[in-house]
DNA sequence: TCTTTGACTAAAG
DNA sequence: GCTTTAGCCAAAG
């Protein structure tokens, strides 16, 4: 998770895959769930695979994710984002640094 | 041992 | 774009 740069966003099913845990990426969110906050991994980056929150609108959790999300210039609508703007993709690292040096 | 329940997903209509 | 449907799989009851 800590891949994902700020102002980006990924799939739990992405984390998964990651992970080296193919098609478990229910368990990623139950993961997180159970993650120590003192751990401060950027959860609040971590959607559906179609960019929904996966909290239920207007719920506590779902509001604070997306103050951190706008936060770090993400928008949220609906209690969405656009993918097309925002998805984090393998290799997205790398290749800003290639641009920066 | 079932059965239910999720911070889920992909495909189909 | 939506909703539905069928898979998914570890945990909890």
């Amino acid at each position: 998770m800590q891949q994902i740069p700020s102002g980006t966003v990924a799939s739990y099913g992405q984390i998964a895959d990651l992970a080296g845990l193919p098609g478990r990426a229910r368990l990623v969110g139950k993961a997180l769930g159970r993650a120590p906050k003192e751990m401060k991994l950027p959860w609040q980056r971590v959607l559906r695979s179609d960019g929904q929150l996966a909290f239920p609108p207007g719920s506590l959790s779902a509001q604070t994710q997306k103050g951190l999300l706008q936060e770090e210039g993400v928008v949220v609508l609906n209690n969405r984002v656009r993918l097309k703007d925002f998805q984090w993709q393998p290799g997205f690292a790398e290749l800003l640094f290639e641009l920066k040096y």
